[in-house]
DNA sequence: TCTAATTGCGCAATCA
DNA sequence: ATGATTGCGCAATTAG
Protein backbone atom coordinates (compact mmCIF):
# COMPACT_ATOMS: atom_id res chain seq x y z
CA UNK A 1 0.00 0.00 0.00
CA UNK A 2 2.95 2.06 0.20
CA UNK A 3 5.25 1.05 -2.16
CA UNK A 4 5.38 0.98 -5.70
CA UNK A 5 8.77 1.17 -7.02
CA UNK A 6 10.09 -1.85 -8.09
CA UNK A 7 11.10 -2.87 -11.59
CA UNK A 8 14.67 -2.38 -12.15
CA UNK A 9 16.32 -4.94 -10.81
CA UNK A 10 13.98 -7.63 -11.88
CA UNK A 11 15.24 -11.18 -11.70
CA UNK A 12 18.21 -11.86 -9.40
CA UNK A 13 18.92 -15.37 -10.64
CA UNK A 14 19.90 -15.52 -13.68
CA UNK A 15 21.67 -18.36 -13.56
CA UNK A 16 20.01 -19.32 -16.23
CA UNK A 17 16.94 -20.79 -14.38
CA UNK A 18 14.27 -19.03 -14.85
CA UNK A 19 15.25 -16.38 -17.54
CA UNK A 20 13.65 -17.49 -20.26
CA UNK A 21 14.89 -15.00 -22.11
CA UNK A 22 12.68 -15.97 -25.63
CA UNK A 23 14.81 -13.88 -28.12
CA UNK A 24 16.59 -16.09 -30.68
CA UNK A 25 17.05 -12.90 -32.75
CA UNK A 26 17.42 -9.60 -32.28
CA UNK A 27 17.35 -8.76 -28.08
CA UNK A 28 17.58 -4.93 -26.48
CA UNK A 29 14.07 -4.47 -27.81
CA UNK A 30 13.40 -3.62 -24.02
CA UNK A 31 15.33 -1.32 -22.83
CA UNK A 32 14.14 0.07 -19.22
CA UNK A 33 12.81 -3.43 -18.13
CA UNK A 34 15.54 -6.56 -17.67
CA UNK A 35 13.04 -8.57 -19.94
CA UNK A 36 12.09 -11.35 -19.31
CA UNK A 37 12.76 -13.84 -16.79
CA UNK A 38 9.72 -16.27 -16.63
CA UNK A 39 7.42 -18.51 -17.89
CA UNK A 40 7.21 -20.52 -20.32
CA UNK A 41 3.42 -21.67 -22.74
CA UNK A 42 0.67 -21.96 -19.99
CA UNK A 43 -1.71 -24.84 -21.19
CA UNK A 44 -5.09 -23.42 -21.12
CA UNK A 45 -7.81 -25.65 -21.41
CA UNK A 46 -8.78 -24.75 -24.43
CA UNK A 47 -12.73 -24.76 -24.32
CA UNK A 48 -13.45 -27.54 -26.40
CA UNK A 49 -16.37 -25.32 -28.31
CA UNK A 50 -17.02 -27.59 -31.38
CA UNK A 51 -18.27 -30.60 -29.24
CA UNK A 52 -15.27 -31.45 -26.74
CA UNK A 53 -12.25 -32.05 -29.09
CA UNK A 54 -9.44 -33.27 -28.09
CA UNK A 55 -7.17 -30.70 -29.09
CA UNK A 56 -5.47 -32.18 -32.16
CA UNK A 57 -1.41 -32.64 -31.90
CA UNK A 58 -1.01 -31.55 -35.33
CA UNK A 59 -1.81 -27.92 -34.47
CA UNK A 60 0.20 -28.00 -31.63
CA UNK A 61 3.11 -28.58 -33.58
CA UNK A 62 2.82 -25.68 -35.44
CA UNK A 63 2.48 -23.84 -33.07
CA UNK A 64 5.48 -24.79 -30.82
CA UNK A 65 7.28 -24.24 -34.46
CA UNK A 66 5.60 -20.49 -34.42
CA UNK A 67 7.21 -19.99 -31.38
CA UNK A 68 10.83 -19.75 -33.24
CA UNK A 69 9.31 -17.18 -35.94
CA UNK A 70 10.02 -13.95 -35.97
CA UNK A 71 6.65 -12.97 -36.22
CA UNK A 72 5.98 -14.49 -33.44
CA UNK A 73 8.13 -12.58 -31.19
CA UNK A 74 6.83 -9.55 -33.08
CA UNK A 75 3.20 -10.43 -31.80
CA UNK A 76 4.37 -11.41 -28.39
CA UNK A 77 5.62 -8.10 -27.77
CA UNK A 78 3.36 -5.85 -28.96
CA UNK A 79 0.98 -7.98 -27.04
CA UNK A 80 3.47 -7.42 -23.93
CA UNK A 81 3.33 -3.38 -24.80
CA UNK A 82 -0.54 -3.51 -25.14
CA UNK A 83 -1.04 -5.17 -21.98
CA UNK A 84 1.35 -2.67 -20.32
CA UNK A 85 -0.52 0.40 -21.46
CA UNK A 86 -3.98 -1.73 -20.62
CA UNK A 87 -2.94 -2.28 -16.80
CA UNK A 88 -1.22 1.31 -17.12
CA UNK A 89 -4.87 3.37 -17.98
CA UNK A 90 -6.90 1.19 -15.46
CA UNK A 91 -4.69 2.02 -12.95
CA UNK A 92 -5.29 5.44 -13.09
CA UNK A 93 -8.57 5.39 -13.68
CA UNK A 94 -8.76 3.57 -10.65
CA UNK A 95 -6.98 6.14 -8.66
CA UNK A 96 -8.56 8.69 -10.80
CA UNK A 97 -11.78 7.49 -9.18
CA UNK A 98 -10.65 7.25 -5.82
CA UNK A 99 -9.93 10.81 -6.19
CA UNK A 100 -13.25 11.48 -7.65
CA UNK A 101 -14.42 10.11 -4.37
CA UNK A 102 -12.66 12.73 -2.28
CA UNK A 103 -13.78 15.10 -4.50
CA UNK A 104 -17.39 14.56 -3.45
CA UNK A 105 -16.88 13.71 0.44
CA UNK A 106 -15.71 17.31 0.11
CA UNK A 107 -18.50 18.84 -1.98
CA UNK A 108 -20.88 17.16 0.15
CA UNK A 109 -19.80 18.72 3.60
CA UNK A 110 -19.88 22.08 1.79
CA UNK A 111 -23.13 21.53 0.55
CA UNK A 112 -24.52 20.14 3.88
CA UNK A 113 -22.70 23.07 5.71
CA UNK A 114 -24.47 25.50 3.49
CA UNK A 115 -27.67 23.84 4.37
CA UNK A 116 -27.37 23.79 7.51
CA UNK A 117 -26.36 28.10 7.52
CA UNK A 118 -29.82 28.46 5.35
CA UNK A 119 -31.65 26.31 7.80
CA UNK A 120 -30.56 28.91 10.75
CA UNK A 121 -31.23 32.05 8.94
CA UNK A 122 -34.80 30.21 7.46
CA UNK A 123 -35.73 30.01 11.19
CA UNK A 124 -35.00 33.14 12.09
CA UNK A 125 -36.16 35.02 9.68
CA UNK A 126 -39.85 32.92 10.43
CA UNK A 127 -39.15 33.36 13.89
CA UNK A 128 -38.72 37.56 13.07
CA UNK A 129 -41.68 37.34 11.02
CA UNK A 130 -43.96 35.82 13.59
CA UNK A 131 -43.16 37.95 15.86
CA UNK A 132 -43.92 41.23 13.77
CA UNK A 133 -47.17 39.34 13.31
CA UNK A 134 -47.68 39.22 16.61
CA UNK A 135 -47.01 43.13 17.01
CA UNK A 136 -49.22 43.96 14.24
CA UNK A 137 -52.10 41.90 15.65
CA UNK A 138 -51.90 42.97 19.22
CA UNK A 139 -51.33 46.89 18.50
CA UNK A 140 -53.76 46.80 15.67
CA UNK A 141 -54.99 50.13 17.45
CA UNK A 142 -54.15 50.33 20.55
CA UNK A 143 -50.54 52.85 20.56
CA UNK A 144 -48.30 50.81 22.97
CA UNK A 145 -48.51 47.89 24.55
CA UNK A 146 -45.81 45.73 26.65
CA UNK A 147 -44.29 42.71 24.59
CA UNK A 148 -47.08 40.72 25.52
CA UNK A 149 -47.34 37.54 23.45
CA UNK A 150 -50.36 38.41 21.55
CA UNK A 151 -51.79 34.74 20.28
CA UNK A 152 -54.23 35.57 18.10
CA UNK A 153 -52.75 34.71 14.68
CA UNK A 154 -51.69 32.04 16.13
CA UNK A 155 -52.46 30.08 13.50
CA UNK A 156 -49.44 28.34 12.99
CA UNK A 157 -48.38 25.15 12.55
CA UNK A 158 -46.12 23.80 14.96
CA UNK A 159 -44.48 27.25 14.50
CA UNK A 160 -40.99 27.61 15.36
CA UNK A 161 -37.91 25.56 13.70
CA UNK A 162 -38.71 22.56 12.34
CA UNK A 163 -35.06 21.88 11.57
CA UNK A 164 -34.68 18.37 12.00
CA UNK A 165 -30.97 17.87 11.08
CA UNK B 1 -15.91 -16.20 -20.40
CA UNK B 2 -14.72 -18.15 -17.22
CA UNK B 3 -12.71 -21.60 -17.66
CA UNK B 4 -10.90 -22.21 -14.51
CA UNK B 5 -10.65 -25.90 -15.00
CA UNK B 6 -6.77 -25.66 -15.74
CA UNK B 7 -5.12 -28.83 -14.43
CA UNK B 8 -2.60 -27.75 -12.32
CA UNK B 9 0.07 -27.81 -15.39
CA UNK B 10 2.98 -26.44 -14.64
CA UNK B 11 6.24 -25.39 -16.20
CA UNK B 12 9.39 -26.47 -15.01
CA UNK B 13 12.21 -25.16 -17.08
CA UNK B 14 15.14 -26.82 -17.33
CA UNK B 15 18.61 -26.07 -17.99
CA UNK B 16 17.43 -23.53 -20.63
CA UNK B 17 14.36 -25.87 -21.85
CA UNK B 18 10.78 -25.20 -20.59
CA UNK B 19 8.64 -28.61 -19.97
CA UNK B 20 5.48 -28.20 -18.99
CA UNK B 21 4.67 -31.09 -16.99
CA UNK B 22 1.57 -31.71 -15.06
CA UNK B 23 2.09 -31.94 -11.42
CA UNK B 24 0.51 -34.48 -9.78
CA UNK B 25 3.23 -36.35 -7.56
CA UNK B 26 4.63 -39.02 -9.60
CA UNK B 27 5.03 -36.21 -12.82
CA UNK B 28 4.39 -37.97 -16.12
CA UNK B 29 5.28 -35.46 -18.33
CA UNK B 30 3.17 -36.51 -20.93
CA UNK B 31 -0.12 -37.02 -20.37
CA UNK B 32 -1.60 -37.33 -23.65
CA UNK B 33 -4.96 -35.80 -24.01
CA UNK B 34 -5.83 -35.43 -20.34
CA UNK B 35 -9.04 -33.41 -20.31
CA UNK B 36 -8.68 -32.04 -23.09
CA UNK B 37 -5.31 -30.04 -22.37
CA UNK B 38 -2.84 -29.69 -25.18
CA UNK B 39 -0.12 -30.02 -22.90
CA UNK B 40 3.19 -30.30 -25.11
CA UNK B 41 6.38 -30.94 -23.98
CA UNK B 42 7.08 -27.70 -24.96
CA UNK B 43 10.81 -26.58 -25.45
CA UNK B 44 11.34 -23.15 -25.24
CA UNK B 45 14.58 -21.77 -26.28
CA UNK B 46 15.53 -19.92 -23.29
CA UNK B 47 18.13 -17.52 -24.31
CA UNK B 48 21.57 -19.10 -23.95
CA UNK B 49 25.04 -17.95 -23.69
CA UNK B 50 24.35 -15.60 -26.35
CA UNK B 51 24.35 -12.25 -24.40
CA UNK B 52 23.96 -13.97 -20.46
CA UNK B 53 26.04 -13.27 -17.64
CA UNK B 54 28.11 -15.79 -16.49
CA UNK B 55 25.72 -18.16 -15.63
CA UNK B 56 27.13 -20.07 -12.94
CA UNK B 57 25.42 -23.91 -14.02
CA UNK B 58 26.22 -24.87 -10.03
CA UNK B 59 23.25 -22.45 -8.60
CA UNK B 60 21.38 -23.39 -11.61
CA UNK B 61 21.18 -26.68 -11.10
CA UNK B 62 20.14 -26.27 -7.49
CA UNK B 63 17.18 -23.77 -8.91
CA UNK B 64 16.36 -26.26 -10.96
CA UNK B 65 16.32 -29.36 -8.93
CA UNK B 66 13.88 -27.53 -6.68
CA UNK B 67 11.27 -26.73 -9.08
CA UNK B 68 11.23 -30.28 -9.08
CA UNK B 69 10.47 -30.19 -5.20
CA UNK B 70 7.63 -30.84 -3.65
CA UNK B 71 7.93 -27.96 -1.04
CA UNK B 72 8.24 -25.65 -4.02
CA UNK B 73 5.27 -26.62 -5.64
CA UNK B 74 3.36 -25.87 -2.83
CA UNK B 75 4.74 -22.29 -2.00
CA UNK B 76 3.86 -21.68 -5.69
CA UNK B 77 0.13 -23.10 -4.97
CA UNK B 78 -0.28 -21.21 -2.31
CA UNK B 79 1.29 -17.72 -3.53
CA UNK B 80 -1.27 -18.72 -6.55
CA UNK B 81 -3.88 -18.46 -4.09
CA UNK B 82 -2.36 -15.30 -2.55
CA UNK B 83 -2.38 -13.62 -5.61
CA UNK B 84 -5.66 -14.56 -6.87
CA UNK B 85 -7.17 -13.67 -3.44
CA UNK B 86 -5.34 -10.49 -4.11
CA UNK B 87 -5.98 -9.79 -7.07
CA UNK B 88 -10.33 -10.50 -6.23
CA UNK B 89 -9.76 -8.09 -3.16
CA UNK B 90 -8.42 -5.01 -5.27
CA UNK B 91 -10.99 -5.40 -8.12
CA UNK B 92 -13.84 -5.52 -5.54
CA UNK B 93 -12.31 -2.31 -3.86
CA UNK B 94 -12.16 -0.65 -7.19
CA UNK B 95 -16.09 -1.18 -8.04
CA UNK B 96 -16.77 -0.73 -4.55
CA UNK B 97 -15.25 3.10 -5.36
CA UNK B 98 -16.93 3.23 -8.54
CA UNK B 99 -20.19 2.57 -6.45
CA UNK B 100 -19.26 5.00 -3.82
CA UNK B 101 -18.74 7.95 -6.66
CA UNK B 102 -22.42 7.19 -7.44
CA UNK B 103 -23.71 7.30 -4.10
CA UNK B 104 -22.25 10.76 -4.33
CA UNK B 105 -23.54 12.14 -6.76
CA UNK B 106 -26.96 11.04 -6.13
CA UNK B 107 -26.51 12.29 -2.27
CA UNK B 108 -24.82 15.45 -3.97
CA UNK B 109 -27.84 16.21 -6.01
CA UNK B 110 -30.51 15.65 -3.26
CA UNK B 111 -28.38 18.19 -1.16
CA UNK B 112 -28.30 20.82 -4.25
CA UNK B 113 -31.89 20.33 -4.92
CA UNK B 114 -32.96 21.60 -0.85
CA UNK B 115 -30.69 24.20 -1.29
CA UNK B 116 -31.96 25.47 -3.77
CA UNK B 117 -35.45 24.79 -1.98
CA UNK B 118 -33.90 26.71 0.77
CA UNK B 119 -32.88 29.73 -0.63
CA UNK B 120 -36.18 30.05 -2.54
CA UNK B 121 -37.79 29.95 0.39
CA UNK B 122 -35.21 32.64 2.23
CA UNK B 123 -35.91 34.75 -0.65
CA UNK B 124 -39.61 34.60 -0.26
CA UNK B 125 -39.68 35.16 2.81
CA UNK B 126 -36.87 38.17 3.16
CA UNK B 127 -39.34 39.74 0.32
CA UNK B 128 -41.94 39.69 2.55
CA UNK B 129 -39.94 41.05 4.77
CA UNK B 130 -38.78 44.38 2.90
CA UNK B 131 -42.35 44.53 1.80
CA UNK B 132 -43.29 45.12 5.29
CA UNK B 133 -40.96 47.03 6.10
CA UNK B 134 -41.61 49.62 3.27
CA UNK B 135 -45.44 49.58 4.20
CA UNK B 136 -44.55 50.87 7.88
CA UNK B 137 -42.20 53.48 6.46
CA UNK B 138 -45.29 54.47 4.00
CA UNK B 139 -47.60 54.99 6.13
CA UNK B 140 -47.25 55.09 9.62
CA UNK B 141 -50.48 53.66 10.24
CA UNK B 142 -52.19 52.11 7.16
CA UNK B 143 -56.01 51.84 7.20
CA UNK B 144 -55.82 47.89 6.29
CA UNK B 145 -54.18 47.72 3.28
CA UNK B 146 -55.84 46.23 0.28
CA UNK B 147 -53.06 44.35 -0.38
CA UNK B 148 -52.75 40.52 1.19
CA UNK B 149 -54.74 40.70 4.14
CA UNK B 150 -54.12 38.29 5.97
CA UNK B 151 -50.10 38.37 5.00
CA UNK B 152 -48.87 38.48 8.40
CA UNK B 153 -50.44 35.85 9.96
CA UNK B 154 -51.30 34.11 7.20
CA UNK B 155 -47.51 33.01 7.72
CA UNK B 156 -48.47 29.09 7.08
CA UNK B 157 -45.32 29.02 4.87
CA UNK B 158 -46.71 25.66 2.86
CA UNK B 159 -43.12 25.28 3.19
CA UNK B 160 -43.35 22.63 5.46
CA UNK B 161 -40.79 20.18 3.81
CA UNK B 162 -38.87 18.08 6.16
CA UNK B 163 -36.30 16.14 4.73
CA UNK B 164 -37.03 12.86 5.98
CA UNK B 165 -34.09 11.65 6.89
C1' DT C 1 -8.33 -11.60 -41.22
C1' DC C 2 -5.40 -8.66 -38.51
C1' DT C 3 -4.36 -5.65 -34.74
C1' DA C 4 -5.07 -3.44 -30.31
C1' DA C 5 -7.28 -3.92 -25.85
C1' DT C 6 -8.74 -6.82 -21.99
C1' DT C 7 -8.58 -10.37 -18.91
C1' DG C 8 -7.14 -14.50 -16.21
C1' DC C 9 -3.21 -16.72 -14.70
C1' DG C 10 1.31 -18.20 -13.05
C1' DC C 11 6.10 -16.78 -11.69
C1' DA C 12 9.33 -14.35 -8.98
C1' DA C 13 10.73 -10.41 -6.25
C1' DT C 14 9.58 -7.78 -2.53
C1' DC C 15 6.87 -6.15 1.33
C1' DA C 16 5.20 -6.76 5.77
C1' DA D 1 9.19 -18.57 7.00
C1' DT D 2 4.52 -16.97 5.40
C1' DG D 3 0.79 -14.42 3.28
C1' DA D 4 0.02 -10.11 0.54
C1' DT D 5 1.41 -7.17 -3.36
C1' DT D 6 3.08 -6.03 -7.60
C1' DG D 7 5.52 -5.96 -12.25
C1' DC D 8 5.69 -8.82 -15.99
C1' DG D 9 5.03 -12.09 -19.82
C1' DC D 10 1.91 -15.60 -22.07
C1' DA D 11 -2.29 -16.87 -24.21
C1' DA D 12 -7.25 -16.61 -24.91
C1' DT D 13 -10.90 -13.48 -25.81
C1' DT D 14 -13.04 -9.44 -27.01
C1' DA D 15 -13.49 -5.21 -29.76
C1' DG D 16 -12.86 -2.45 -33.79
Amino acid sequence: MSKQLQQKITNTIQNGVSVIQNRPHNSAVNPTSTAGLQQVPQLVPVSPAGGGKATPPSKMKKNMAEKDSEEYRQRRERNNLAVKKSRMRSKQKAQDTQQRVNELKEENERLEAKIKLLSKELSVLKDLFLEHAHNLADNVQPPASAGGPGDLCNNNNGSNNNSSQ
